[in-house]
DNA sequence: GGTTGACCTTCCTGTAAGTGTAAGGTTTAA
DNA sequence: TTAAACCTTACACTTACAGGAAGGTCAACC
């Protein structure tokens, strides 16, 4: 299986498997004699490990924990649990910001006549700070 | 007044306030005899105008286009409001892909058994892909 | 045999929005 | 005079890749 063959496999672009060897994540992979990258079924597994701990919102750096734990037959669930329950309050903190920056732009939305005048409550906030 | 004093009054760092000189968000300093950039308060306005406009969500190009507006006298507010409408429509469409991937975590995290045993549903189900 | 197009390789650059650090000049106060 | 606290520029680093250049390889078709 070439780069490509096994970027369709993961849903992961060849880009971002070359970029994944490069820095580590993955190990690097075999090659054949001109000098292509070969995938087998394993390595397809990992790249779509990777691909969905991605998908669900990890960084790379966690996808690396991650996937030594996958690879630990000796792992506690413990140790898993730990890791995806610090992301799930980072993306938590995260909703309560966007909620908050969202709050501010509907009333600012609300409060621009968005018509021809050159007078905007939007800039006016802005500038002298008393949208909140 | 220096640049220190500038970032206080603004809420930037000074090295924030350079960096905006740099990529020309911001007008160039004057400078005194020593070679310091010197801010007055007109300045200082402008200097909030951005802090508040990226505290709000906004990025630095669309700093640039709310700036725009700010100086400019002949603006129509209804520029303004699509500007911060269609901000609102990203941020808007990032919180519901967030709350996406926090239901997907609270869903591992309530699966996962947290004790000394290697096996794992987060594991299980980043490995073959049956978390959803 | 030649050629075209689709692969593959490595390497370099760029992105967003700054932060950190180095190396050096200036000002202020003790 | 000397130390602290400023200021200056410039370069490197961050995330997670994507784009593109320059060149090698492979499969099919005429």
């Amino acid at each position: 299986m070439n780069i490509s063959q096994a970027a369709k496999a993961s849903g992961l672009s060849p880009k971002t498997i070359r970029y994944y060897e490069r820095i580590d994540l993955i190990g690097a992979a075999s090659r054949g004699d001109n000098g292509y990258r070969r995938y087998n079924e394993h390595d397809i597994d990992v790249l779509r490990f990777v691909q969905r701990a991605r998908a669900t919102g990890f960084g790379v750096e966690e996808c690396r924990q991650l996937l030594s734990l996958y690879r630990n037959p000796g792992r506690h669930s413990a140790e898993v649990k730990t890791l995806v329950q610090e992301k799930l309050s980072r993306v938590e903190h995260q909703i309560t910001e966007l909620l908050h920056m969202r709050d501010t732009l509907q009333d600012l939305v609300a409060r621009c006549p968005g018509n021809e005048e050159a007078q905007c409550s939007i800039i006016d906030s802005l500038a002298e700070g008393e949208a909140h």
